[in-house]
DNA sequence: ATGAAAGCGCTAACAA
DNA sequence: TTGTTAGCGCTTTCAT
């Protein structure tokens, strides 16, 4: 029974370059595959073929008979909050530019937050877990079936996962230092989703410096928030209302300062005469202001990277690897949205 | 001879489901692929197998069996102006929405501009050129191998090939007669890189509206960068040294925009008073500066919408199917940047 | 150094 | 309605 031929992109096949080339299949794959022992003189042949042909082998063929894949999905949460974010193109951006280094094929997967289903991961070598609300019974089910796995963004304590976070309690820390040392005491904190373990984390170093500052910690100077600009207007102005208002305000994204900033302007205030900000991400939107923000950068690319050279190697050791788990250190950039006050 | 057996992701086999439902494997692809009749019982004994299996068909071996790939490759130019502009965000974002509606794996392909590199099309199904700097080639090769592409962000005319574009030139048009409207004759224009279709198309477009209005061009009032701010930023200060200075500009991007309001601000201009602004985009991050800026707002959604849909389409036609242009309309949003004058 | 042939997991033509 | 079977294009073992 003869088929009719439908080679998926017109490409020819293995056995195209093997007859042009006047040898078998197998030494063509060799050749390919830079394996085995092949003479010289048919090395040559087929190189030519492949070249005439413009053959490309087939990934699809080549996956099923080794069963390996090269395939990298990238997960990002489609929650608009955070996808909206500077966060998310970085992120793209460096995994995408470091997987190809690697010759990983990136898919990316916008995954929704709360869901139940399980991940498709057919057909996937390696996952990337760029934040893990709720969806941390993906990860267990990816690890089941033995994909490597790296999550980054997150610290994973308890699941045998490679992962790669940034210190967000310690930029919080180091923000909240840094307003003190300029001499303010009532600094509030803008505070993001605290079901991320980002948001979660600004707030506890926040909280912790304070105390380590001996000053005391005011619920009604912290505000939560979905991360969103939304939410940030409606937080700076209850702020701006309190009887005894901050002199400085801690906020968890660049984005959610700008709107604060946004706001201090409408109300006729002026920063930082009026209010010392300080934002976290390092967003470079936070230059263009009227008044440029004094922000904890996030090594962002670099965890990026981190995350792939992982993930890669995850990919290409045996199984039962050992798991490596990487803290970026954060670094504060002063700009003009504080000041000394007293 | 038996070869050890490595599934790829320890997945169950088609055969395995076979065997637990008691019925042949073709059984348990027609279930799948919900082709063909089977009897219910059949149905039934073989969905539970698939569940308790957890069994999850391998693509690979379904794409090598059919010779089709539902693999959506989205190409973006990794030049920096590009990326890290808003523009690529949001494409991402809504292919990424889109193909997942269409059950399409989206693999993200950074492309360098200027390349003269063949893709590497193994195994994609269809192809979104986001931009097509320099790599007009490169659909040409897409199209040689029958691989359904669609080309957004860009007309193109002299290709058998869908694309979805912006009426860049209309958008210009809108926001050089509002400034004419308004009063305004001195118009200037930075204009982003013209080696892009957009770039060039809104200079078009501002030169055309200029004439219509009967005001002269003047190549003083006219700008060329590369989209990046640090350009924009150079423009904008020999603008302001122009002797007879313009009292409105047309600037190509918002983000561009924005920096030539900071230039204003720090020359101790105020924006609209000393000069009317309008930008091009609708980025959000023009909202949130002192002064809202007035800018044409592109359809950036709706045109990956309409690519994914297009392509969606090609995929799933028989080869040869007519291809489709589409140009997308742009909206004038005016918002505290431009003031009337005389 | 080379090739024949089995098999990866699946689809689809054909027979029953 | 169901099953048998021939491929899809490649890798890999084994024999030569």
């Amino acid at each position: 029974m003869t088929r009719t031929k439908k080679t998926p992109s017109g490409n020819k096949s293995i056995t195209d370059v093997a007859r042009l080339a006047g040898v078998s299949i197998t030494t063509v794959s060799r050749v390919i595959n830079k394996v085995g022992a092949v003479k010289e003189k048919n090395r040559a042949k087929v190189v030519n073929a492949v070249k005439e042909l413009k053959f490309q082998p087939s990934i699809f063929a080549q996956r099923l008979a080794t069963g390996k894949s090269n395939v990298v999905a990238l997960l990002i949460p489609r929650y608009e909050g955070v996808f909206y974010s500077f966060y998310a193109l970085e992120l793209i951006r460096a995994t995408g530019t470091l997987c190809e280094a690697f010759k990983l094929d990136l898919l990316l997967h916008l995954t929704d937050s709360h869901t139940k289903e399980p991940l498709n991961l057919r057909g996937v070598g390696g996952v990337i877990f760029s934040d893990i609300i709720g969806t941390r019974f993906q990860i267990e089910d990816a690890l089941k079936l033995d994909i490597p796995c790296v999550v980054i963004n997150n610290y994973v304590e308890d699941l045998p996962v490679s992962c790669v976070a940034i210190d967000n309690s310690g930029g919080a820390r180091s923000a909240v230092d840094y307003l003190v040392s300029l001499g303010h005491e009532r600094i509030a904190h803008i505070s993001g989703d605290i079901a991320t373990q980002a948001a979660a984390k600004r707030l506890e170093g926040y909280v912790a410096e304070l105390r380590k500052k001996h000053i005391p910690v005011k619920e009604e100077y912290i505000f939560k928030t979905d991360y969103s600009r939304g939410q940030a207007r409606q937080a700076a102005e209850k702020l701006f209302k309190i009887p005894e208002p901050p002199t400085a305000v801690f906020v968890a994204s660049d984005s959610m300062a700008l709107e604060v900033m946004a706001v201090a302007r409408e109300l006729g205030k002026n920063i930082p005469q009026d209010l010392s900000i300080v934002g976290f991400d390092d967003n470079p939107s936070g230059l263009y202001g009227p008044v440029a923000l004094t922000t904890v950068r996030q090594p962002l690319i670099k965890m990026a990277e981190e995350g792939v050279k992982e993930l890669n190697r995850l990919m290409k050791s045996p199984k039962g690897e050992a798991v490596k788990k990487i803290i970026l250190p954060t670094e504060l950039v002063v700009r003009e949205s504080c000041r000394t006050i007293k």
